[in-house]
RNA sequence: GCCGCUGUAGCUCAGUGGUAGAGCGCACCCUUGGUAAGGGUGAGGUCGUGGGUUCAAAUCCCACUAGCGGCUCCA
């Protein structure tokens, strides 16, 4: 006697159990033609399902369609309608691949692992068997069937079956990718609170010739490890199953032997649990046991016809659970909408996009350029970028004045005992560039035949002295003995610096301090060199050498949360008079089970409480991330995305309680005795090479005039007007705009087309008329009428004055 | 770092074994033109680097290098 809530606030009350589908219908024809599925909140939040999912309690429901209406009353593709829509794409194009590429000559096909919806679209994770190809060649014929299946109208059916008749019937099929996504549906591996026990007795039979039988209770039978998977053994598959399954169950090796106590005890947990509890779906595209089908979760549109139209976006290749020792994958991306429509504006926005890449602007508009013989990821700053790097760093700087801070200057390198004290080396060596150790000591090295290793050895240990100092001060054993070196076996050497923090410290250190000077707010644009892998290295965003706008605020306790408060409202301050809106914001906290963070707990509750409240004041959303803090404090990370949907991390705030004992740093307190200082790492923009990078993109390259490189340019409409012109520009100039003329030999169309092209936003077109007025005629970049004419000194004074005050151009944001 | 794709003039790109191409840009000349490309002439390339196959390689093979996409990583 189910009661269903609908949207509106409206009840219906059914007899019986009832579809969603009933429900729809019995709401209206028109509604139930354009349903694709449904949302049940049966009290335990909105979950989507399918259409035909029956409801035999109380709900609320609402019917997921094609379209919905927002409050002005456009339609746009509803979100859950496209998730169901990619989902099933995502079947049918696996169905369709598998069709297409066909089976080798040793009969194998294409296996598939894990194809889930996403943002855009969707993938499908394959492993491709030798002898088989899926290559882009293959997108039309693929695409071609994915048509037909649509075309048929297939229904997507599912059924539900016992895990323990599912995972014999996946180890069967010989699939372990889906074996796999079946033992994790039930719980095992990383969910062990669900059902881990219950299905430790699942009996599966394995097929004649494998030769291996796992009994009822599961135990001594296997002698597959979860490692050495056959991609089509069937019995070992079946073997790695249940040692999943042991290893879901919380079986220890002590329990393994079956006449122990725990053995026993733990058989009876798993028996008393066990009530067949745990189900896996399956989804037929038509008729089970006939055609085409797939372990899946759902759910799904209710037929291939409903899905729309697909695209085959591109080809990308993955490792089994990330795992690059796991098999190689091979991920299948597409995409789908309802409307052919929806896909071109979708494929519309993306080559949009594309053109906002800060990479391809950055080349055209000569703003930077990197280049193979400096060296990969290091950035070479041309004279226009340097122009909006300047601008931006005499924006944060006026602000950090404003706030108190004191500005300092520290050398790129550093002794590695530098780096041996803040912890940064060796522990971070794969991420930093190679120590640079002096030559002398090299070629000795060398001649008393020292050998790698030992060198590597005598260049990362610690002095016993450090050691002794920092063990202390942490009061637990940091560095351990075996790093311990005699002082004339350690190699000294210097490091490019990572990060700016040691020097800092050492600045702070370098004087003694009074309660009342604090917080010391010490702030550089300090250069830092890291060892990003290659694969990893993008653009501006992902580099290796990169300038950060850094700052370290050593401060009490008690002055934290006014300082991250101060910190977060100059990126608030940046955020805005750059227009940018688009980004989100992460709290890192501590991982509760993890014990590898520094500092009291009092003290990170407290922190983590600063941070939180710093983070609700901002007005924009935030989600807290436990276990993304770093290890020596929480943090505040300011993140956006690019122009094809990667998020990158600008603006940081972290708090660091490691620092002040590492570095043995003090204040003296009111009560006339050493307190260590908490030190807050901060950088709004992250770093200047980022930031910049994400800022083209931003602005698509049209920067306001403030940051533009260019600000104005004189174009005369002959040569009969350079000398006007040139007057006008020595006018600019001498007001300080960055200005040029282009007295070419050209018509003026031509040179409007050559400044539109370099996003300069004022164009002044001078002519006799206009130096007979001593006027201008102005023309502003991305404005379709013109100013117009003005006289030269009000718009010399318009200009200065917009720069002046970091406006939009014309005052209008893009 | 791993997998795949790509590398030809300053830029964007054609060129699938037989004499290196186009458009834009650049230089010069003509044109003196009022709001997104006026016309002409010319210069410019050991086809990413190194090996190999071949009578002959931009083209086929191998290695390296760099870029792109993805994976993994990001104190």
């Amino acid at each position: 006697m189910p009661r269903i809530t609908l949207p509106d606030g409206s009840v219906k009350s059914f007899d019986a159990p009832v579809t969603a589908r009933q429900v729809a219908e019995a709401i209206g024809p028109r509604l139930a033609l354009a349903a694709v599925g449904c949302k049940i909140n049966s009290g335990g939040g909105a979950e989507l399902r399918d259409l035909s999912t029956l409801i035999s309690s109380d709900c609320t429901l609402s019917i997921i369609t094609e379209t919905r209406r927002d409050a002005q009353g456009n339609t746009s593709p509803d979100p859950d309608a496209l998730f169901l829509s990619r989902h099933s794409a995502a079947h049918v194009m696996a169905e369709a691949i598998q069709d297409v590429v066909g089976a080798n000559e040793k009969g194998e096909r294409v296996q598939l692992a894990y194809g889930p919806p996403t943002d855009t679209g969707f993938f499908y994770d394959m492993f491709v068997p030798a002898g088989l190809k899926i290559s882009s060649d293959d997108f039309a014929r693929i695409e071609k069937r994915i048509a037909e299946i649509i075309k048929e109208d297939r229904p997507f059916t599912r059924y539900e079956m016992p895990a323990k008749e599912g995972l014999p019937k996946l180890a069967r099929e010989g699939n372990k990718y889906k074996a796999d996504n079946a033992l994790r549906a039930i719980g095992c591996k990383g969910l062990p609170t669900q059902l881990p026990a219950g299905i430790k007795a699942i009996a599966f039979e394995i097929p004649s010739g494998s030769g291996t039988v796992v009994s009822g209770s599961g135990r001594g039978t296997s002698g597959g490890s979860g490692t050495g998977i056959g991609g089509s053994d069937s019995g070992r598959i079946a073997a790695a199953i249940q040692a999943a399954l042991d290893e879901a169950c919380g079986c220890t090796e002590k329990c393994k032997d079956e006449s122990s106590a725990e053995c026993k005890k733990c058989r009876e947990d798993c028996a008393a649990q066990h009530a067949g509890a745990a189900v896996l779906s399956f989804y037929a595209t038509g008729t089970p046991g006939k055609n085409w089908e797939d372990l899946c979760r759902g759910p799904h549109v209710p037929s291939t016809a409903r899905i729309g139209v697909v695209k085959i976006m591109s080809l990308a290749s993955a490792y089994w659970h990330g795992d690059e020792n796991s098999d190689r994958l091979i991920r299948v991306y597409g995409t789908s909408f309802f409307k052919q429509k929806d896909l071109d504006e979708h494929l519309n926005r993306l080559e949009e996009a594309r053109k906002r890449d800060h990479r391809a602007i950055g080349k055209t508009l000569r703003l930077f350029h990197i280049d193979e013989d400096v060296g990969q990821g290091l950035i070479l700053w041309t004279p226009k970028g340097s122009v909006i790097r300047k601008e931006l760093q005499a924006f944060i700087a006026a602000e950090l004045k404003k706030q108190g801070y004191t500005e300092v200057f520290t050398p790129h390198i550093g002794r590695l005992e530098l780096y041996k004290t803040s912890g940064h080396f060796p522990y971070y060596k794969d991420s930093q560039f190679a120590p640079i150790v002096e030559r002398n000591a090299l070629e000795e090295l060398c001649s008393s035949g020292c050998s790698c290793a030992e060198m590597l050895n005598r260049v990362e240990g610690v002095s016993e002295r450090l050691a002794r100092g920092l063990n202390e001060r942490a009061g637990k054993e940091i560095i351990s003995k075996d790093r311990i070196l005699p002082d004339e076996q350690l190699v000294e050497g210097f490091m490019l610096k990572p990060m700016n923090c040691p020097h800092h410290a050492k600045i702070f250190g370098s004087a003694p301090h009074s309660y009342r000077d604090m917080p010391v707010r010490l702030a550089e644009f300090g250069t830092v060199y890291r060892w990003e892998q290659s694969g990893e290295l993008n653009g501006m965003t992902r580099v290796r050498g990169f300038t950060q706008d850094d700052a370290h605020l050593f401060c009490t306790e008690d002055q934290i949360p006014a300082e991250i408060q101060g910190c977060l409202s100059l990126v608030k301050t940046i955020f805005n008079v750059l227009g940018m809106k688009d980004y989100r914001v992460r709290v890192g906290l501590r991982d509760p089970d993890s014990s590898k963070y520094t500092g009291s707990s009092e003290s990170w509750d407290k922190a983590e409480k600063s941070c939180i409240e710093a983070a609700a004041s901002l007005g924009v959303s935030f989600s807290k991330e436990p276990g993304e803090a770093a290890f020596y404090g929480p943090k505040i990370d300011f993140v956006v995305k690019d122009v094809i949907g990667r998020e990158w991390q600008l603006g940081t705030v972290q708090v660091d309680y490691q620092m002040g004992f590492r570095f043995d740093l003090s204040y003296i307190g009111p009560d006339n005795r050493p307190h260590r200082p908490v030190v807050i790492h901060r950088a709004p923009f992250g770093s200047m090479e980022r930031f910049c990078g994400v800022l083209i993109e931003h602005f698509a390259g049209a920067f306001p005039t403030w940051l533009s490189p260019e600000q104005c340019r004189v174009l005369p409409i002959s040569d009969k007007s350079n000398d006007y012109g040139h007057k006008v520009l020595a006018a600019l100039r001498a007001a300080g705009v960055r200005c040029s003329i282009d007295d070419a030999n050209e018509r003026v169309q031509a040179k409007i087309k050559v400044a539109a092209d370099e996003k300069i936003p004022y164009l002044l077109i001078v002519g006799p008329r206009d130096a007979e007025t001593n006027s201008v005629s102005v023309r502003v970049r991305g404005i379709e009428k013109d100013l117009g004419t003005l006289p030269l000194a009000k718009f010399v004074e318009m200009l200065k004055n917009e720069i002046a005050e970091r406006k939009a151009v014309l005052g209008v944001m893009p």
